[in-house]
DNA sequence: AACCTATACGGACCGACAGTCCGTTTTCAA
DNA sequence: TTGAAAACGGACTGTCGGTCCGTATAGGTT
């Protein structure tokens, strides 16, 4: 079997349907009012070559999110630290959220698309089951409570439409947005530095009469 | 405006809309099979029904949580301790969350239906902005970081697709899953206790070199 | 009991959208 | 040049949320 390589047309359409999608999802408020039609249309492209290319509006919005992210988890997966691996836990995992939530801060469109309209859900996606074992390795290295739950629920606290809720707000910012997740994640993860000081200061407050 | 109550048939099917509703919801594996017509034929309903009564879908979706949320709620707003009003913050704060993932591991059907097929995003629902409210208010009343972030961050952590999906597990085990959560609770409120505890065995682990 | 009307009912109907089918066009290797 | 595999596109379908309007009924009035 010779293994064909994919038609020129097919290859060039696949980009423009990405493209105009990334596009529209960007203009249009909500996501769904984004339809494949439109997508077709805007791409220059018949209806049915959106369904030959991506089976259907899941699959499209999740290899348009996987393009996207791609760098990014290059990145994880093989670049230098602190997100790259052989950083120490603690660094990590807060580089790691901490890049998640710039990196849909910065897809907002594309990240709420996904989770609304997209699949359902987002546990069960081949993307947070790598992201979730991720952490929850990094926690394992951690003392501290139940890994997986705790992994689960730092992923959640920077969830597509939560991002889209606070950066909705009219006295959003974007800094005081990643201070107060580091800061989370360094009460979930007891960090001893920061928890140490913190709790002196706390203490000396309280203990004064 | 002499003020005329609902007819009696009204009424009546109202609650048995609702009750067709709950019941196909908790039957279905997916929450978007329950089709409208589905539920107004198995409340012995037209569909005009329906919408007459609940506007549109994410508005029967809505009646329905909040008619089954609502004696929880009440036991929040002027119950006893742990969950009504006078409690110190922290035990309310950990009794609110266990409370929620409780409600929502046995609501799961109705919980999963609301956020996915529901109304897109659970933030901007009053539900929401309600407990939110709640939850930042006490935490307020304690030292450590952004309240209302962290509010945010502790309800994601019982939102309804990941309670889901946790208790889908196979070893999915309810009181596990209170203690991983009360456990995260308590280090993202400091728990001075524990907190300490935990802080001085750690440190003595990682100070020997 | 007969009557009257505001209120509610129900199912035919509509528009929109995801997804499919199939005749036509294009690529590209021989 | 040619022919067939690969890809195309838009008309078509099925389904579902939501509306419309003629009909039935509750329940107060006489």
């Amino acid at each position: 079997m010779p293994e064909r390589r994919p038609r020129a047309d097919a290859t060039r359409n696949r980009e423009a349907v990405l493209a105009a999608a990334d596009d529209l999802f960007a203009r249009c408020a909500s996501p769904d009012e984004v339809t494949m039609a439109a997508v077709a249309t805007a791409a220059g492209v018949g209806k049915a070559t959106l369904f030959r290319g991506y089976g259907d509006r899941a699959g499209l919005l999740r290899a348009l999110w996987q393009a996207r992210l791609g760098p990014l988890w290059a990145e994880v997966e093989q670049g230098p630290p602190p997100l790259g691996p052989g950083t120490p836990p603690r660094q990590r995992v807060a580089a790691l959220l901490d890049a998640m939530l710039c990196f849909k801060l910065d897809h907002r469109h594309l990240a709420s698309a996904l989770e609304s309209s997209g699949a359902g859900s987002p546990y069960g996606t081949e993307q947070y089951a790598r992201a979730h074992r991720l952490l929850r390795a990094e926690l394992a290295g951690l003392p501290g409570q139940d890994s997986d739950f705790t992994a689960h629920a730092l992923l959640s606290a920077v969830r597509a439409d939560l991002v889209v809720h606070l950066a909705a707000a009219p006295d959003h910012d974007r800094e005081a947005a990643r201070t107060a997740l580091a800061e989370l994640v360094a009460a979930v993860l007891g960090d001893p530095v920061d928890r140490r000081a913190d709790l002196t200061a706390r203490t000396a407050d309280e203990a004064r009469p």
